[in-house]
Formats: C-alpha cells, structure tokens, sequence
DNA sequence: CCCGATTCTGAAGAAATCCTGAAGTTGCGG
DNA sequence: CCGCAACTTCAGGATTTCTTCAGAATCGGG
C-alpha cells in the first residue's frame, strides 16, 4: 500500500512516514501542494493525507482536483485543531476521513487502514477466488484451507494483483507499488520476475490455479474469478 | 488495558490514578472537556472514567459524542449529586455504568474490570485455548492447571494477544498498548523482544505450545484456535 | 523458421529482521 | 538504605528474506 504524505512541517511529516513504513506502508512525502500535486499526477496512491494548512496554497483545492478528475484513492484530511469548518468542507468535498492535530500515530494508522479497506474491500477483510483465499487482517494466504507462506513482497505482490484483478499491471507500476519510485530510471526487474516466480511456485505448490498470467511485453494480469 | 480519567478536581484524578496504575491499568487524565475530546480523538482506550459535572460543559455531550462517533470504549459515568437524573441520562446515553461520589476506590476498581470484561470479552473473565487459559480475573495464567508466574509486561503482552487472537499486531501497536508512549516511528524494540522472549520460555517451560507467531517483517500474530 | 527481446529459473551473496544471554538500571518492599 | 525482582539495554549470532546474476526457456515479428 502507498501513501502520499502532505506536510509541510518536516518534523511530523518524517514522524509519520517512519511510523508507516513500520506498519509496511510505502511513503512519498510533499512539502508544498506543487509537489503533491505533481506527485499525484505522476504515481498512484492508495491513501492521501493531506494537510490543509500549507503556505503554498489551499488544502481543499487539491481535494476539489482529485475529486473532479475522479481519482479513486482515500484522503484523509489533517487540519490544526478549531477548524470545525474545515472539517465539514473537506468530508463536503469527498474526502474519506478527517483528523485533527495534534494526533496519535497509532490513531492515524487506524484510519488509514480503514480507509484503505473500505476503499478496496468494501467492508471485508477476506477475499476469494475459488480456491485462494486471502485474509488481510491475519496477513495469511490459503489454498483449500491449507496455509501457504508468503513473504512480505510476496504477499504484497499477490495483493497488488488481487486489487487490480482482471487489468494488465505493468512491471512499472508494481515496482512503483511495492518499492517506491527510488529505483532508477532504467530499472531492472529481476527482483519482480524472482519474486513472481516464487509467489507462484508457493501457489502452484499448494494447489491453486495459477491465476498470475504474464502478458508479453506488457506486465501481468490476475485472471480470477 | 489503557483507562482515561475525566475529572476536574486534581486529587481525586490523582488518587484514581495511582490506585488504577497499581491496578496495571495505563492512566491518561483530562481536567477539562475539551482535553478529554483531544485525548479521545487521539489515543485510544478501553474504558473512560468521565465526571459529568466538569466547569467547562456537560459531561454528558462527551457521551453522545462518543456513541454517535461508535467508539467502541466502555464509559463509566461518574456523578457528584447523588441524582437519578445523571444515571438514568448516561445510561440511556450508552454509557456502560454509573457511580456516585464518593465511592471507594475498590468499587471503582471492580465497576472497570467488569466493563472492560463486559466488552472485551463479552461475559466471561476465562480465556481458555486448548491447555493455556488466562484468567483475567485473578490475573492469572495457567497451561494444563499449573500455574505460570508471569511478570507484569509479561502477562499484558499475552493479553494483548490474546485479544487480537487471528490478527496480526504491530510493534508499533504492541509498544503503544503496552507502554502509552509515543516512541516515535524509529523507535528501537529490544525490550519487546526480551519480554517475548521470556513469555515464550515460561510457557513453553509449562507445557504450552507457542502461540505467538512472528510475521517476519510485520510483527506478531497469536494463533490459538 | 530464425533472431532479438523478453521472461523464467536456480543458486548464492547481501541485507534485514529476529532471537538470545548476559549485563546494566530502575523501582519497590522491608 | 539494602536487596530483589522486574525492566531495559546491548552485542553477537541465527534465521529469514531480498537482490543479484548468469544462463535457459519462451515469445512474436519478420
């Protein structure tokens, strides 16, 4: 999962993204709208929190953008504390959450992974295909009731895919996802064919479809149910 | 277990405390509303002692706040006059039980446990999984009858598990539920180690399976049927 | 059917994470 | 004030995971 992290006060913006790295989030962090919005165009995130009290500018017209170009990740808006209006005005415009500074981390890391759940699960925490099955909150991976052991990339991969079910993923797009966009313009990807290559033995292992198809010259696509 | 206290006149909220942290429950305290609120919004706790009869508004907007926000805290309502009114408004309000002062800082004692059992654990104060069972009551823990003589870490770490049971937790989650403090996203986990360490030993010395997975890059998970 | 581009594979080195025992520190009861 | 138990810190080693690499297999266009 990636965040993007709009924050102008260097402290807290590098207090919270050490936090969700911890948690196994990904964190891009912008200093200034400029930066978030370039960002923004340029990657794709799960979950955006946004500061709405910068010097660059107003927090809500980056939320108005997103909104009218119907992007489809969660904002969860962060405001100083006494700005009620603020609050009511972000949710008004769409935004899926709203926190108040200061705030714990543990508390922002709630709401994340609910927005990001409701976003992607709706509501559950369990997805399935036939015989895969996938459970989010125990971070386990079953096939016919058996366990599989995944590791972290692993299961990130198989994650990544699973929401993205049924579309082409490229191979830049998965970098993106699970390593951050610190990887050099021309990437290699021999990490993504080993760990493919490895969530798919596992699965196959176990007994599942191999539901991981490689679209030549193109990236990958889940094919499932 | 992680309690906020609610009360305005320093002494009592003193003394509340430090007879609950001997208890082992974690203690935050807010003199006014407007604290508690921040504190609500930011942490989160298992149970809120809440004065209703504070200098800077009425106790029982918190409530309401509170249930209509469906925090899932348990509130005990704490009330000076002896009047029925208070009672029966908190109660209709959700709260989960009421106590007029003055009272006895024992009653106080017993009115959390029940709550917090009440909605922890939904009737009973026994957890049991297969030959481990923790008795929350007597805060104790035994593997096949015999007992186990856990430290104070010790024993809130597998209580901690123990309600999270099929869910993987976080260092960071486990560092929050167990310590209260920040400590910030690079934070450093030897000691969360060693107290695992030493639980696993002494359960496993007493005839236990070990239930306490590690996730590998995630944290831990207790897996007990 | 051939050839370059792309993808897959297995193995090994590098890195991250976790465990452990022991030593140092704190706090509380006597 | 002392002593003991609990807690924390520390450093080394063990384990798991990630990345790198080279060669084999596969694909699609000409």
């Amino acid at each position: 999962m990636k965040l993007l992290i709009v924050e102008d006060e260097k402290s807290l913006s590098d207090g919270m993204a050490s936090y969700l790295k911890q948690e196994n989030y990904l964190c891009d962090q912008a200093d200034t709208y400029r930066m978030a919005l370039e960002k923004i165009e340029s990657f794709e995130y799960d979950c955006i929190l946004l500061d709405i009290n910068l010097h660059d500018g107003n927090g809500l017209d980056i939320l108005r953008t997103l909104k009218e170009e119907s992007k489809t990740e969660g904002v969860i808006i962060i405001s100083a504390r006494n700005s009620l209006d603020d609050k009511v005005s972000g949710l008004e415009l769409g935004a899926d959450d709203y926190l108040a500074k200061p705030f714990h981390l543990s508390e922002l890391r709630a709401r994340v992974e609910a927005v990001i759940r409701r976003k992607k699960l709706a509501g559950t925490s369990l997805l399935r295909y036939n015989e895969l099955s996938i459970d989010t909150q125990g971070r386990t991976v079953s096939v016919q009731g058996r366990l599989v052991e995944l590791t972290r990339k692993e299961y990130q991969l198989l994650l990544y895919f699973a929401y993205n079910k049924g579309r082409v993923v490229s191979k830049n797009a998965i970098a993106e996802h699970l390593w951050g966009d610190d990887m050099g313009g021309s990437a290699n990807y021999d990490f993504i064919y080993t760990h493919i290559k490895n969530l798919r033995k596992k699965l196959l292992e176990a007994g599942s479809q191999d539901y991981i198809q490689s679209v030549y010259g193109m990236g990958y696509k889940f094919a499932a149910p």
